[in-house]
DNA sequence: AATGAATGAGACTTCATTCAT
DNA sequence: AATGAATGAAGTCTCATTCAT
């Protein structure tokens, strides 16, 4: 019986429940789960959380400080900042693997109640909001060519960053990502903007 | 108190059994609540399938045949039978919205045992099998640029498609659907022979 | 869908049931499984008796007659009444297997109310007080010797009707029972009065 | 509200689950009754045990502790041995009364699967593999008449033990058992051996 | 006489949560 | 800070019984 601090329980059980919510699934997401992980009985676990939501709501909070983690970034141009964010976004999602499965997956807004729900959703939101201000940005700046549709670029990056997180099984390295994520993003530009990629 | 057959209360099972797992979430997924939409006694679900499992399994049927109607599509050459996919598949997941949502959240593989998890993956791996294809045999023909990436672009396809079944909230109409689908794929065809879409 | 009378249907009910309670245990004895032997549907079961319990107490009556068909035989001494009792239970005990079973099992009586309870009860009783009724006039008659403990015999020959008709497994022929039946009757005589039996 | 150990509950439960079985049948052995006898809610029983069938294989262990305590006997004559035997079974039997009727009953295999259903059976193999040995022993020893029918003697002895169990209603002082299973077995051996015992 | 859908009670079991220790 | 027994609600599933057809 090895006692820890409030503090350093709480983060053994947000990163313990996190990884259940991802590769476990939301059935498996119990106190005694949870416990039988961190090494302790279910009971302690509400010592250091109040209710089984509010580890919700702390796992949702640990996913916005990795989402969100220097956003909006700063570079001269807006796609510029595209690109900053694209690359963020997909070097964040594959490093911390629960992380992309949770957001697709909406378990956790499925765990916690409607303010949860609100939460991840609005996580989303500011993404394709930032998203989309930069394409017009870009489109009025020239940087994109003149008859790219706005609207279909915009779900075409989010689908790639979504669809990378879903590829990134195992613990890919670092390098390995960002040669993807690379890849993805010559893709992307040549649509944006044809002739500058060639 | 309504009797219905069998074969008629299956459906609207599993027609309540997809909408609340896409809508409310896997822990809504009970047979109370199944029971309560569909206006019988949470027992009598029973009859009609013998374990939830099993109402799992036929939603997971459903799904494929929704996902893999007409699969694959025939078509002279390999990027027009990766249109033909791509349309078809964002009709079938915009037309169908739970579908999209279930797909993306593993929701049902969550549900569902092992075996359930396995169909779900393999929906997706055999779709990202023809998509390779398609891109592959498009470059060997010269239908697609040299330069492209493959794995990138399979990717950022498979993404596009996901995005745009989570963006299709409420009903929109098939019309709208097509509009969109189109244009995303007017972008995506820029993306993959630039010289060819100007 | 084959219709017989009420009657027919009775009985055949009673036969699997008996058969049921006897073989399978009192967890099997469901109407649906009832119904599965009988080869109609459990609620067809409801038209030929109005509930389970009501089958139980048919059950009892038909156990009733199987035990006490001839009761209480007619000799001329009351050790020639007692032998004839013991053979007769044994071969009824043996011949109609499940009842042995049930008897001794007490699974009717679980699965009836508190009236079979007493009901299965009286059986025992019944035959009880006419082995010791006979006893007592043998040994008052000089059949059995003096210093036979009543009681004590008595219980012993409960006993082993008891315990042939567990032994009785299988369906051994009338033939091999007259022979176990007639080398017990033989052991319990000599035991009854040594001097005779020689 | 008050907490025991689960060490303690266990017997609590185990003691209940036999009185239950052996006098209210085996409907009632159900974890509601259970709870309500120990003075818990029914939820706590699976805190003490995983499943009811754990509850049985624990009734079965309990059973086989009171059956098997100190058997074989060790006693130099092999009739003895079996005079040791049966006093010891019957006192067994009829200090914890539920045992017998359980025994004669079925009604714990009945509960159980397969297994449980297996371990019982073997309790009455391994006792009539006793008494057989015994019997045969004896004969060879000259301690048993010649003219002795072994078989019939077995099942007697065995029936003997059975209905001396169903006899002990109430709670009989263990002086009244010792006389009446006293009795019992002077009249067996008088059968055994016809001259020894006069 | 029989089918087959439905109800409602009750069974086993799990789980968040509380609380004495 | 942690354990471990207990509660009470909820979930899956079974079953006697009813009833329209």
């Amino acid at each position: 019986m090895k006692r820890k601090s409030t503090e350093v329980r709480q983060k053994e059980i947000i990163d313990v429940a996190m990884h259940i919510i991802a590769t476990r699934g939301s059935k498996k997401f119990t106190a005694q789960h949870i416990a039988d992980e961190v090494g302790i009985t279910a009971g302690a676990i509400f010592r250091h959380f109040s209710s089984m939501e509010d580890i919700v709501d702390a796992v949702i909070d640990r996913m916005e400080s990795i989402l969100f983690d220097g956003f909006p970034p700063v570079a001269q141009s807006s796609l510029d900042r595209l690109e900053a964010f694209f690359h963020g976004r997909v070097q964040a999602i594959a490093t911390h693997s629960p992380v992309s499965r949770i957001l697709l997956s909406d378990h956790v807004a499925d765990l916690g109640g409607q303010e949860a729900t609100d939460r991840v959703r609005n996580f989303k939101k500011r993404s394709q909001r930032f998203v989309s201000r930069c394409l017009r940005d870009g489109l009025e700046g020239g940087q994109i060519a003149e008859d790219v549709d706005i609207e279909a670029a915009a779900i075409i990056i989010q689908g790639a960053i979504l669809a990378v997180g879903l590829r990134a099984t195992g613990n890919p390295s670092r390098k390995a990502i960002e040669k993807l994520s690379g890849a993805i993003w010559l893709s992307l530009g040549r649509m944006l903007h044809p002739a500058a990629a060639r």
